[in-house]
DNA sequence: CTATAGTTAATGTCAGACATTTTGGGCAAG
DNA sequence: CTTGCCCAAAATGTCTGACATTAACTATAG
């Protein structure tokens, strides 16, 4: 089958990065299989009309996200999931772009957050400088202007990242500091979800999904501050703790069940 | 000053790859500022007799792993270090072909290896298969055989970088299987100091620094054999209890102060 | 002094040819 | 029938030269 004829054309743009994400997006989809041949640079040029630099120019950012493997001679094969860089930035954008990302991944990265970020948490709480608790805050203040309106969700989404962004940030780790990026991703995916619940019922009476939504927004919301006033006075334990009840609360809306106990980080000392 | 003069050519082969690798090595080197101008395109195909396509390719490259940005019309210039994709598995081997890495990044990686590994350790001991279990036995030996001799530090180093970095794997979580590659630079930043050591004090009496290394270096074997056996009988708090100790161990050989205390893990969940 | 058009210098793209590597087939010697 | 070699096909990698696009600077009219 020719698995070329169902892409779409980049939607705008006419650069070797539009075209990326575009390919880069079918491969996240599961598009082709890990080991499958990937169409030859040639019938891409045909299909997108595009030149071969351009061609070879997204190509190459799919190979540095190791998303594929080329090698001379042979072609272009479509890597495993667990060789890609899921810590590329780039993927990241690609991900958060993406209707339904890889179950997989989405699991992964929650697994991950679970484990860090109450340790992140701390690591901010005794970090954190002026500017990293002045971001803090306009991410929260960001989602508190956007957390009433049903069609401010996207905008929503977008400072809840940058919130837990700026916690990373603050952790003035620079490997740490890295993975913030990470949730972008997980973030979207649990919007999307409660977007797909809320659109299932449309009556709008009391107890619906729209309003179990409506409540379980404020609920988080209120998580989100205790974890920021506890950044601001310094206090690792209530930071960690905070973080904790902020991830419950994430599960709850993910549909997952907690493991018994997180993980507790006694003493991480200042940098 | 013309920061270009000093760069060598690519020792080996003429790809862009190598290219690639010369000028990230410059850059991770310090030998520019961040904000600086990177050089023009045709200035590098000048100083490299390479042509511009080689050269963009190279630039690609490092634009790929947050080193530089490029923007049309005004050039190319220097990213700061916190921008740097710490965790594309490219900028690892670059670092790993370094000198001297940047001390803030050695000093960050150890961080947080610190904070991670011990609870790496404990997934590794739930969800370690027997490829997994196959994998890091087979670092350990290398790390055996290549114990005596000095001759062989380097091959040991890559057997210590196999064996930990299996054990990321053995987590069998696709976010904490990306950071094994953090870890090479680490060692290898190690592996330079115990050298640089050794080479300091060549009278070979009882109490130098190469029979301090030795020592030190059975020593630390013993460590890792005992991680190992934990992950072998599936023993989570004992594999949590080795890594530490194995970084404690570390950490005196890198001449660093631990801290109070590590991060603790009650009970992971088997994935 | 300001707004605007032109100039310059850098990166981005296009087009075509050639180089290199891998794979497979044909064919002859054993 | 197997083995070894050579050669051709197909794919990616590179070279070259031209043009397009973008951003900063400059001069100039108002």
């Amino acid at each position: 089958m020719d698995a070329l004829a169902s892409l779409p054309r980049p939607a705008e743009g006419r650069g070797a990065a539009a075209l990326a994400e575009v390919l880069a997006r079918a491969i996240l989809s599961g598009h082709w299989q890990p080991g499958d041949l990937f169409p030859r640079e040639l019938d891409l040029c045909q299909h997108f009309e595009a030149s071969r630099n351009r061609v070879r120019n997204a190509l190459g950012e799919l190979s540095a996200a190791g998303l594929i493997e080329r090698t001379a001679g042979r072609g272009t094969v479509v890597r495993d999931i667990v060789d890609w860089h899921l810590l590329d930035p780039q993927m990241s954008g690609w991900m958060a772009s993406l209707d339904a990302p890889h179950p997989q991944l989405v699991e992964a990265v929650f697994a991950f957050r679970l484990a860090a970020e109450p340790y992140i948490g701390e690591l901010a709480a005794l970090n954190a400088s002026g500017d990293d608790l002045a971001r803090i805050e306009r991410a929260f203040d960001g989602m508190q202007e956007t957390a009433d309106a049903a069609s401010q969700r996207l905008a929503h989404a977008e400072h809840d990242v940058a919130f837990h962004d700026a916690i990373y940030r603050a952790s003035h780790n620079l490997v740490w500091r890295q993975m913030g990026l990470l949730l972008r991703p997980s973030i979207v995916a649990l919007i999307q979800r409660s977007q797909r619940h809320a659109g299932s019922s449309t009556d709008g009476h009391t107890d619906d999904a729209a309003d179990g939504h409506a409540r379980g927004l404020g609920d988080s919301l209120e998580r989100h501050r205790q974890l920021l006033e506890a950044i601001r006075l310094r206090q690792p334990e209530q930071a960690r703790r905070a973080t904790e009840l902020l991830l419950e609360r994430t599960a709850r809306d993910l549909d997952k069940t907690l493991p018994a106990s997180g993980i507790t980080t006694p003493a991480p000392r200042r940098v």
